[in-house]
RNA sequence: GGCGCGGUGGCAGAGUGGUCAUGCAGCGGACUGCAACUCCGUGUACGCCGGUUCGAUUCCGACCCGCGCCUCCA
């Protein structure tokens, strides 16, 4: 089996992955702040991220992924505020949005999903050990991390300390000790959530959660951390720091893998350009794993546009797959079948490129399609399709049900039932036996114009819905 | 100002020092009662200018253009 290879950000080149311990991964992927829907640029990470963990499942004999729930935020009290209604409300709301969403992204759960509030307790422990090595101090209620008590602080995401505060764009809080100090602990008012402290009553930072969530669950020490582009400063670079420094300079993060951005028609995705995609509203309109797909569809390093003319492209390549997978739905499939050869995996194994896997699976279809009669062929194409299919979240589902499936609310309002459908084609089959052919036609014409395509074969007629 | 990313055919998107990406769309053909599916064929694509080279989209240098981060962010 080939080596798996990825893109470090802390190195800034590809690297071959080696495990720290090659019976146990451990890979961590920082999740959602959960006030709001979740929209399709916060979703590719987890869409790209499920894919390694796959992959890594299936390199190596136990993976432990964490992906953490950030339910304590300012965006969150914020929110609630807004709502009138308790903060608990809306975390747990969002929350389970979250779940469902992903779970419609077919987007494995991870083996752990830790929560900020259950995780006080290490963050308080961290601050302190922080204190007590001189990286860390207190002010006016706060406790902030030192930067300039760290030598190496920067060097993720490639910066000097003066280039950064040169280009700052927020002002600097007055009991900082230096511009660049980041705060662990901030003080609570009487209205807002908070938790007693050594420092008084207050609620934690936005980087040390994932520090201290990482401490308590994976251990000092992780292979790999993903998250968005963005997140690599300061975020990173600061549960970095953190970590580091708490730990006695012990490494942290042995890969920082890091996802571009997505852009909606080519406009970076913002509030007031009103080009927000949530994957909720997405959804309505699109199934999960076409949006899942068109995220595949560009190597998850680049940005990449997201239109309905993306998608659309993301559907025809399903449909045809699917229709592949339809016309062989006899054909037995191999579940053991060897890849460690295939294209597909070795494009996967070169950090990911999904593109490329996509291209194999229609080399494959295409195999398929044309080796008709010969089983052993056929057998060994389908099982190749759904096993690289499986390692990219794809192609799982029935593929009768892919096409007759009313997935969406526009067919599920109509009385296109599937039992109206099959009538009609039993009607049309009669009419085409008598020879009645205008009718055959009419029946096809008025079918096509409620987006349903019939689709004759020697076997019968098969169909599918077009939206 | 600092750091970084990218410009590939109508669109999306890989890749490579020299014969092929792939998908969608288009065109021609086979198949089909019609159609769809499928198959076969089909495109002077690599931002611009130099350099290295027998040969550059690929390596080097300059330039142009677009984009991101610099303490809210996937």
């Amino acid at each position: 089996m080939s080596d798996l290879t990825l893109y470090n950000t802390r190195t800034r080149q590809k690297e071959k992955f080696q495990a720290i311990d090659a019976d146990c991964v451990k890979m961590y992927v920082c999740g959602p702040t959960v006030y709001n829907y979740v929209h399709i640029g916060n979703a590719r990470p987890f869409v790209a991220f499920d894919t390694l963990y796959r992959v890594l499942k299936a390199l190596f004999p136990k993976v432990v992924y964490a992906r953490n729930i950030t339910d304590i935020d300012d965006k969150i009290m914020k929110a609630a505020a807004e709502q009138n209604v308790a903060i608990d409300e809306i975390s747990s709301k969002f929350t389970e949005a979250f779940i469902e969403d992903m779970s419609a992204l077919n987007i494995e759960q991870p083996d752990i999903a830790p929560r900020a509030t259950d995780t006080i307790k290490e963050m308080l422990d961290m601050i302190e050990a922080l204190i007590a090595q001189g990286h860390a101090y207190v002010a006016e209620g706060h406790a902030l991390f030192d930067v300039k008590s760290m030598p190496d602080y920067g060097k993720l995401s490639n910066r000097a300390l003066e280039d950064m505060l040169e280009g700052a764009r927020v002002e600097v809080a007055p009991y900082k000790k230096y511009a660049g100090d980041f705060v662990l602990w901030k003080p609570s008012q009487e209205n807002e959530p908070g938790w007693d402290s050594p420092w008084g009553r207050g609620r934690p930072g936005w980087h040390l959660e994932c520090s201290a969530m990482i401490a308590k669950h994976l251990g000092k020490s992780i292979d790999i951390h993903g998250g968005g582009r963005d997140l690599i400063f300061p975020h990173h670079e600061n549960e970095l720091a953190q970590s580091q420094c708490a730990h006695k300079g012990e490494a942290f993060v042995n890969y920082w893998l890091h996802n571009g951005y997505v852009n909606i028609d080519g406009e970076k995705m913002s509030k007031s350009l009103g080009n927000f995609k949530t994957v909720r509203a997405l959804l309505e309109k699109y199934r999960g794993e076409t949006l899942r797909f068109t995220l595949l569809s560009a190597q998850y390093r680049s940005d990449m546009d997201f239109s309905a003319e993306s998608i659309a492209q993301a559907q025809a390549s399903l449909d045809s797959l699917y229709g592949t997978l339809r016309k062989y739905a006899d054909i037995d499939v191999d579940a053991n079948i060897e890849i460690g050869s295939e294209p597909a995996w070795l494009a996967l194994l070169d950090d990911l490129n999904t593109p490329l896997a996509i291209s194999e699976l229609h080399a494959l279809a295409k195999t398929l399609n044309k080796a008709e009669g010969d089983n052993l062929a056929l057998q060994k194409a389908k099982s190749k399709l759904l096993r690289i299919g499986s390692l990219l979240g794809l192609l799982q589902a029935d593929p009768e049900a892919w096409f007759t499936e009313a997935w969406n609310a526009r067919a599920n309002s109509e009385e296109l039932t599937t039992e109206n459908i099959e009538a009609l084609i039993a009607e049309r089959q009669q009419a085409k036996l008598d020879k009645n052919y205008a009718r055959a036609d009419e029946i096809r014409e008025q079918l096509k114009a409620e987006g349903v395509v019939l689709e004759d074969a020697r076997e019968g007629t098969s169909w599918k819905r077009e939206r």
